[in-house]
DNA sequence: CAACTTTTTTCCGAATTGGACCAAAACGGC
DNA sequence: GCCGTTTTGGTCCAATTCGGAAAAAAGTTG
C-alpha cells in the first residue's frame, strides 16, 4: 500500500528511504521520456518501468496510478523549468528589460535542449481537449505566461519587441525556442541543423533575440535603470 | 484480398467504384485525426475505423496494414500541402519576391488551421527516429525546405529577411505558423488567442511576415521585376 | 531485534491488438 | 438483366497487453 506521505506532505511515520528517492526520480525521468514520445494514451505503465529498470508494480507504489504518475512527470518538468526562468530573471535583475527578456530567452532554448519533452509534451496534450491539457494550463503554462505577459508589453512600448499582439509574440517566442528543439531528430536530416552543437544553441538563442527584439533600448531609460 | 491496383498504378481489371473511393477517403480522415492526436503507437486501426464509421478489416482490405495507412494519410496531408503552397506560388509569380514569401507564409498559416495535423504528426514521430521520420523527411519535408531555402537566401541579401542562418529562419517560420495553429486548444485557455476567429488568423500570417521579413524591397529590383 | 518501508513475485480479468477468413451484397461492363 | 468482379459485413482468432491487486520477501530504520 502506497504511503500517502510519498504523494502529499503529511507526517511519515518515517523517514523515507534514500532508495525510495531514487527509485521514484528512475520513475519520473523514465516517464517523461515515455509520455513525450508516445503520449499519454500510447504510453503503458509497463513500457515506463522498463525504462526506468524497475519493476511496474513499483508504479502504483509510488504513485499510485498512471494518471498521478503522468502529473507528478509534468510538475517535474514545468517545475524545474519556471525554476530556470527565475533565476535567470533573478541573475539580470539589475539589467534592462531588453536583457533580462534576452536571459529569458536564453534559458528558456538551454533548458529546451536538455529537456525537448517539456514542448513535445504540450502538442501531445494539446492534440485534443482533455482534463490534463486544462491542468497543465492552470498550473503551469498561466503563470509563465502571465510573468511574460508584462514584460513584453513593456518591450513594445520602449520600440524594442515586435509590435503585435503580445500574446501572439509570446507563443511565437516559444514556439521558436522549445518547438525548434523538441524536432531536434528532425532538423539534422532536413535542414542540417545540429541543435547538439553547442554553437548551434546559442545561435538559435540570438536569432530569437535579433528577430523578436530588433531595436535598442531607449539610452534615456537603459540608463534610468542601472 | 486487396487489389495492387488501389495501392500502386497497376491495371485494373474494372474500374474502382465510387464506394470504395469514399471509404478511402473517409478512412484516410480518420487516420489523420487519430495519428495526430495520439501518434503511430497509440492509435488503434480500430479506433480509425470507428471514426470513420467503417468496419475496420475494411483498413486491411484497402490499405494492406496500419503502416500503409499511415503512409497513405501522410501522403495525403502532405501531398495537399504542397500542392498549397504551389499554387499560392504559382498565383503569384509575377509579384516581387516578399509578396511571394509572403503568399507562402498565407497559405502555410491558411492550411495549418484546416490541417493542423500537419505540425502535429511531424512533431509525433520526430519524437524518436524511427522508420517513419525518415521516409516523411525524404519524401515531403526536403523537396519543401530546398524549394524554399533558395527564396530566404535571396531575399536575406535583398535585407527584406532577417539575417541569420536560412534554415534556422526556415524552421522558425515554420514552427511560428504550423506550431501556433497545432496548438489551437491550448492557446484559447492558456492567452487568450482564439484561432477560430478569421481576423486572429491573418493577424498571426501579417505578424510573421512583420516580424521575419521586415524589410522593404528595393526599389530598383522590385521594379525590374514588374 | 522489532517495526516499518520498499521491492519482488505472482496473478488476474478485461480489454485490445493487428490481422485472417468467407459469405453476402453492391457494383460495373457487357 | 446477367455475370463476374469489387467491396463490404460479420465473425473469429490467437496473442499480447493493459492497469492494477495481493501477498510474500527483502531491506532499512530506530
Amino acid at each position: 500500500m502506497p504511503d500517502e506521505s510519498t504523494l502529499h506532505n503529511e507526517q511519515p511515520a518515517r523517514k523515507q528511504q534514500q532508495r525510495s528517492l531514487v527509485t521514484q526520480q528512475k520513475l519520473l525521468d523514465a516517464a517523461v521520456e515515455a509520455f513525450s514520445e508516445n503520449g499519454f494514451k500510447g504510453t503503458s505503465t509497463r513500457d515506463i518501468a522498463e525504462r526506468a529498470g524497475v519493476h511496474h508494480p513499483l508504479i502504483t507504489y509510488h504513485f499510485k496510478n498512471k494518471d498521478q504518475l503522468w502529473r507528478a512527470a509534468a510538475d517535474y518538468i514545468f517545475g524545474a523549468f519556471t525554476n530556470s526562468l527565475a533565476s535567470a530573471l533573478e541573475e539580470y535583475k539589475d539589467q534592462c528589460p531588453k536583457q533580462r527578456m534576452s536571459a529569458l530567452i536564453h534559458a528558456y532554448v538551454n533548458y529546451a535542449k536538455n529537456q525537448p519533452a517539456l514542448h513535445k509534451v504540450m502538442v501531445q496534450e494539446a492534440s485534443y481537449p482533455n482534463p490534463r491539457l486544462e491542468w497543465l494550463i492552470d498550473k503551469h503554462l498561466k503563470p509563465i505566461f502571465t510573468a511574460t505577459f508584462g514584460m513584453l508589453e513593456k518591450l513594445q512600448e520602449l520600440g524594442v519587441a515586435v509590435p503585435g499582439d503580445p500574446a501572439l509574440l509570446f507563443n511565437m517566442i516559444r514556439l521558436s525556442s522549445g518547438g525548434l528543439l523538441a524536432l531536434g531528430n528532425e532538423l539534422k536530416a532536413s535542414s542540417g541543423i545540429d541543435i547538439n552543437d553547442p554553437e548551434t544553441l546559442s545561435e538559435i538563442s540570438e536569432m530569437i533575440v535579433r528577430v523578436f527584439l530588433p531595436g535598442d533600448m531607449p539610452v534615456s531609460v537603459a540608463e534610468s535603470i542601472n
